[in-house]
DNA sequence: CTGATTGCAAATGCTTTGCACGCCA
DNA sequence: TGGCGTGCAAAGCATTTGCAATCAG
């Protein structure tokens, strides 16, 4: 786990007079693990190959924490499980666009994005706390080739989405 | 109703062989009377003023068509309900900016920031097919005023955020 | 010690669905 | 008349919560 990551988290224990419990402690590092998206149930199962004791509920908690902690962001892939993003400690202002054809999810960052409706924030009378965008887009790949290489692992995964589009 | 709208509605129900039946007539009516953001359970209440018959089913069903024949949009507001949007026939590119103080939702529609958006898009080899931004703010009225006019009628409503942040 | 944390199971809350009946085209 | 649409109640599903036992500090 990245030094800035665990000096926040640390912070936050601290401040908050947590207690560092074993549960807490491989739940923190299997999240950190990898700077994947999960959902709750995906992690809970990372969790579970970890450690087999480790409670649905505990995963629950833990994340509620990570997310007042501000190491960990709910971000709406539009499924219906809420997804996790680890990655907002190192690009604190990173978006995301996600491929209607294979539900690729590819984060972005640009400045002159966020100027711009930064800009429109204060034109409006409102300072800008956090933004989120989500570009949903096709894959040119799909289109010039016919085919898009995620599709068919994606496919398989079988997610229910929480709307069809 | 707007005319565009009706259109609209039409070519779907043509395009789909759907049946017209006092329920779904009565929903879309309701749905388009006003502008404003709703949820299901917000609309149901709604139509049963009209008609206390219709089902909370049926309101479902019909949202799910309205949604799919493009007319109704759905939109994270960051609670545990998702709400809907009429306002995407008119502006078919607008934004949000939510009020993390009084809960206040505004919507924007900026060119520049779209070009800017898509422009990144293309630049990582996609094709934009709907973008959703949504700005989480502090509303100036309460720091420099030390209230805000929307705070209470926001606080009455009581409605619970799918998450603490 | 003492209160925070855990696991379990039950509860919650929004949304979807199976089914029998009714109604539109 | 055929089968789409409806209402009802039950089911689904992700998430939250009450509670008694356990554990960290």
């Amino acid at each position: 786990m990245e030094a800035g990551i665990k000096q926040k988290l640390d912070d936050f224990i601290r401040r908050k007079r947590l207690r560092r419990t074993v549960q807490r402690e491989q739940i923190v590092d299997v999240v950190f693990s990898r700077d994947e998206h999960f959902t709750a149930e995906e992690l809970f199962e990372r969790v579970r190959k970890v450690d087999g004791e480790t409670s649905r509920a505990t995963v629950y908690r833990t994340l509620g924490l990570l997310v007042e902690a501000d190491l960990l962001r709910q971000i709406d892939l539009g499924e219906s499980q809420i997804s996790y993003d680890p990655n907002f400690h190192d690009k604190p202002s990173h978006n995301h666009l996600v491929c209607i054809d294979c539900g690729r999810v590819v984060e972005f960052e640009d400045a002159h994005v966020d100027i711009q409706t930064d800009c429109v924030t204060r034109r409006l009378g409102f300072k800008t706390v956090r933004q989120s965008i989500k570009i949903e887009v096709n894959c040119e790949q799909l289109r010039l080739k016919g085919r898009c290489p995620s599709l068919i692992a994606t496919r398989l995964t079988g997610k229910r989405l929480r709307r069809k589009r």
